[in-house]
RNA sequence: GCCGACGUAGCUCAGGGGUAGAGCAACUGAUUCGUAAUCAGUAGGUCCGCGGUUCAAAUCCGCGCGUCGGCACCA
């Protein structure tokens, strides 16, 4: 239907992403396009997108010349505007069933959407499903979705009569200027940029709320806690149960579970937020301490130790007392009256070290590293699993160096860290730059220059990143290297902080080519950051089936009947003097019983032998997840997996 | 730390005011077997802890502790 052009408006050109142009009379909204293209353009339209901008509603009035493309329900774009509906449907469902609830925000996030509700009395589990009932009833209702301007006082006076205090408090921290916006939907009215879609039954029904929990109101624990009700939403019914499949599936990769099936390690009561390695996971432990060391040795690292327990005199002047020592152990030494702090990390241990002589330039740069173990108290809230400890050990170093050298010293790091997560099989990795932080230590213009030193070194490395304002150290800027785990949660692993601050405090100096005394420049740095942490998202990643290099049990020998026993031990052995961890099962048990335990323990190879192998000096080599297995020369068998369990970097030419 | 859920055998879970249950694992015995579960038997419990209600509590209530999911925190 064409538009009623009024006597102000002027003919509008309309160009579409084929490049044809439609003219029409005046102003003409993104429906009344979809509509004049035909049918089932119109039902499919979600939003429009003018000059390749952001997508708007299809209500909004065009009233100029434009390119523009009409958003349909499968574009990448449209799910993010679905979602938002989701979340706006699951408010009115809230209002509807529940009126004494007031609304707060309620985004679109990467699997869905969430709501956050002020309410005296908790959701619960019923409650949620009630609202989702309520929501597809609101979805079939197909609602018309309209979006209305408003003064900011109106606005303001419009919420808060309907006791939305917070919706009201918000609207005055909207820039002046800024259009201020609602969205009605029946009887619900909300206050939101959108854009939407233009009735609620465009949502269809491919959602599902999943869980409740508390956040607090503007991500602040100083203020009101409100209920936070998370759900998720797709374009179609089979991308949700995709989705929900997909959730089963990295549940089973879930590394508490694993590293319980897999009897890698435990944690328990008495030990909150600390680890019980058990022997198989020790030995992954080791395996990749091992390699880093070589890694760090081969990068010309040196690597010390530094005490566990050190004064509180000295975490004073570090300046960790003042910011974490509610974080801190401490231990009262009563005869001696003195306060100890086991350490929550290295680098004061490391600056003492450094001090202990006095330094030339020339011994510069100074790589200092250490298996550091760190005790740390964090919050009961923020343990899980092995991923967030209370006692956990860094693959620390701190390399002391001249300004002239951070760019190159950073980019050396950037190029081993990268290497290192190839190893291990990590190929995307996010980089994060955390700048100032509001509290911190340092001028302003020693941050001035150790934020653009990172900046420049991290450019220099050539490695795309995020800004992350506001993150940084209290005593200088970092990068942060982010892996994600089964369940799409991002943790923190390696990091690279430029600090000018703590030489100074610790009165760190080096005898510079003029003579005089000069401040180095410290680098922290961590690949793996934590241990425990990269261990867990390691055991997630491969889902419990290490490559050969990292398995804690690399093979096991297997006998058909008992007069293969003999055998069977000479070839363990001959597997273990190949430098093989390997293991025999001279069990009772059928050959079917044995080859399923084993392939449960993810065991990467069976060398299964009975009185045929026996005779021949044959191994029948099984692989795990592998159909059938293969006859081989004992010693080809061994040759094969001996080079397959070769660690990476002692296996590839490293230039670090 | 905050909000919510949860805590029963080594593991996965059922039971829900009146004698503590299953499968798997463990142990014992038999079976000598050719690539993902051989059969039979035995044993196994502070139902997270402490209080309370009750004739009677694993079960109901309160308080702790821990775990899980978020939020906040993360040198």
């Amino acid at each position: 239907m064409p538009p009623a052009s009024d006597a102000s408006s002027s003919p509008v050109a309309i160009t579409l992403p084929d490049g044809s142009v439609r003219q029409y009379p005046g102003p003409v909204t993104g429906a009344e396009i979809a509509a004049s293209i035909g049918p089932g353009l119109a039902k499919a339209a979600v939003a429009i997108r003018l000059d390749g901008g952001e997508p708007k509603d299809l209500s909004r009035p065009i009233d100029r010349d434009t390119r523009i493309a009409i958003l349909t329900r499968d574009a990448p774009e449209a799910l993010e505007i679905i979602r938002h509906d989701a979340a706006h449907v699951m408010a009115e469902a809230v209002k509807e069933l529940y009126p004494e609830t007031q609304v707060t925000f309620g985004p679109s996030t990467e699997t869905g959407f969430y709501y956050d509700f002020a309410r005296a009395t908790p959701f619960t589990p019923e409650d949620l499903a009630r609202i989702e009932t309520r929501m597809h009833e609101i979805v079939d209702r197909d609602e018309t979705i309209t979006r209305a301007e408003m003064e900011r006082d109106q606005a303001a006076e419009f919420f808060a009569e309907r006791g939305e205090k917070y919706k009201a408090e918000w609207i005055h921290e909207i820039p002046k200027g800024e259009a201020i916006s609602v969205y009605r939907q029946g009887d619900f009215t909300d206050l939101c940029v959108g854009p939407h879609l233009p009735s609620t039954g465009k949502l269809g029904h491919a959602f599902k709320l999943m869980k409740v929990a508390g956040a607090y109101w503007r991500g602040d624990a100083r203020n009101a806690q409100l209920q936070r009700v998370y759900g998720t939403a797709w374009a179609t019914e089979k991308e949700l149960k995709q989705y929900l499949f997909q959730l089963e599936e990295a549940d089973k990769r879930d590394h508490r579970r694993l590293g319980r099936e897999l009897d890698l390690f435990h944690q328990q009561e008495e030990a909150v937020g600390a680890v019980f390695w058990h022997p198989k996971g020790w030995t992954l432990y080791r395996v990749i301490e091992e390699y880093i060391r070589e890694r760090l040795k081969k990068a010309n690292y040196v690597e010390v130790k530094t005490p566990q327990l050190l004064d509180r005199s000295l975490w004073e002047a570090s300046g960790h007392w003042e910011k974490f020592h509610q974080h801190m152990f401490t231990i009262v030494d009563e005869g001696e009256k003195r306060v100890l702090a086991v350490k929550p990390m290295n680098c004061p241990g490391h600056v003492q070290i450094f001090r202990q002589h006095l330094h030339s330039y020339r011994e510069l740069p100074l790589r200092m590293a250490e298996f550091g173990s760190c005790h740390r108290n964090e919050p009961s809230g923020a343990l899980h699993g092995i991923m967030r400890v209370r006692a956990f050990t860094q693959d620390d170093a701190h390399i002391f160096c001249t300004e002239d050298q951070v760019t190159a010293e950073s980019v050396a790091f950037c190029d081993l860290l990268q290497s290192v997560y190839r190893d291990f099989g990590f190929k995307d990795v996010s980089v994060k730059f955390s700048d100032r932080p509001p509290t911190r230590a340092g001028t302003d213009a020693t941050w001035d220059k150790a934020e653009a030193a990172l900046k420049h070194a991290v450019e220099a490395a050539g490695l795309p990143y995020t800004l992350n304002p506001g993150e940084g150290a209290f005593y200088g800027p970092k990068l942060e290297f982010v892996l994600r785990d089964a369940l799409g949660r991002d943790w923190q692993c390696g990091t690279l902080q430029v600090d000018f601050v703590l030489p100074e405090r610790l009165d760190a100096n080096y005898i510079g080519e003029d003579g005089q005394r000069h401040r180095p420049v410290m680098l922290h740095r961590a690949i793996l950051g934590s241990m425990e942490r990269f261990i867990a998202i390691l055991i997630e990643e491969y889902a419990g089936r290490f490559p050969l290099w990292l398995a804690p049990t690399q093979a096991v020998v297997l006998t058909i009947t008992d007069e293969a026993n003999a055998y069977a031990e000479e070839v363990r052995a001959a597997c273990a003097a190949a430098g093989l961890r390997v293991g025999i099962d001279l069990t009772n048990e059928k050959i079917n019983y044995k080859v399923r335990e084993h392939s449960l323990a993810k065991v990467p190879a069976l060398l299964v032998v009975g009185k045929r192998e026996a005779a021949e000096g044959l191994v029948a080599l099984r692989r795990l997840g592998g159909k059938d297995q293969e006859n081989l020369a004992l010693g080809d068998a061994i040759a094969r997996l001996k080079q397959e369990a070769a660690v990476p970097s002692h296996a590839a030419a490293v230039t670090n």
